[in-house]
DNA sequence: CATGTGTATTACTTATCCTAGTACACTTAG
DNA sequence: CTAAGTGTACTAGGATAAGTAATACACATG
């Protein structure tokens, strides 16, 4: 189901966190469908449980799992996943316009950078 | 001049630049006025010069002051330094706005961003 | 060409990161 | 209620990266 690179230079965890993030959002693991245990999966990757754990963590901060105590990891919803992300550009947004803002960059610039990414 | 706190968690060269920066922005140091030299500064603080060159190379890198090899540091002129900061912030901003349209931000929140920023 | 300037190379020390070992805590099936 | 499966916390070892220093090089100017 995952598989790690050794040639990779990435550390492992992040190698895991990036592929369960593309089985999610392409589809391939559903909603609320059980991710294997941490341990079963160490096992399989010859790895410490430890590790797996981080990457369910790091998952799980960016909501694209839950995690139940003592019951295992599911996928989490993708309505959930995209409201999320949109909170997160938003209020990012929000900072750079206020940055914008201070250093003088006029109302007009602004708008017009809209347009043209509005048109293409 | 400048002063080191050794209580300070962080780096040495960093709270250098950041005492800079400020000089700079509060027009204690004016434009093309020179900075102490690497070997005089380190002298005085009681480092080495390398540490000093590089808070330089970043301050340098920040478009606050400008290097002439053999010459010495100078203070850039503050202009240069507002649009340079304009351009990251736009271009930053085109960047999360390509974002957002992925996600499916409709253009209607992103005006009413704007707007409630406008008004304040 | 002597002195003051920035720069490059190298190495040492320290802090941070990744991974592992181990023990603990919760949940559910039987 | 206990056994087996689950996530979690704590600690430590090893590798990697970051900060600083020592030293030698290169450019500018009087």
């Amino acid at each position: 189901m995952i598989q790690i690179d050794y040639k990779d230079s990435r550390p492992i965890y992040e190698q895991i966190v990036e592929k369960f993030k593309n089985l999610i959002l392409k589809g391939v693991l559903t909603t609320d469908e059980k991710l294997p245990s941490v341990r079963s999966l160490a096992l399989e990757l010859a790895i410490n449980p430890n590790t797996i754990q981080k990457a369910y963590a790091q998952l799980e901060r960016d909501g694209f799992i839950y995690t139940v105590k003592g019951r295992g990891n599911f996928v989490a919803e993708k309505e959930d996943l995209v409201m999320e992300k949109k909170e997160e550009i938003l209020a990012e947004l929000r900072q750079l316009l206020l940055m914008a803002k201070e250093v003088g960059i006029q109302k007009e610039e602004l708008l017009a950078l809209f347009q043209s990414l509005g048109e293409k």
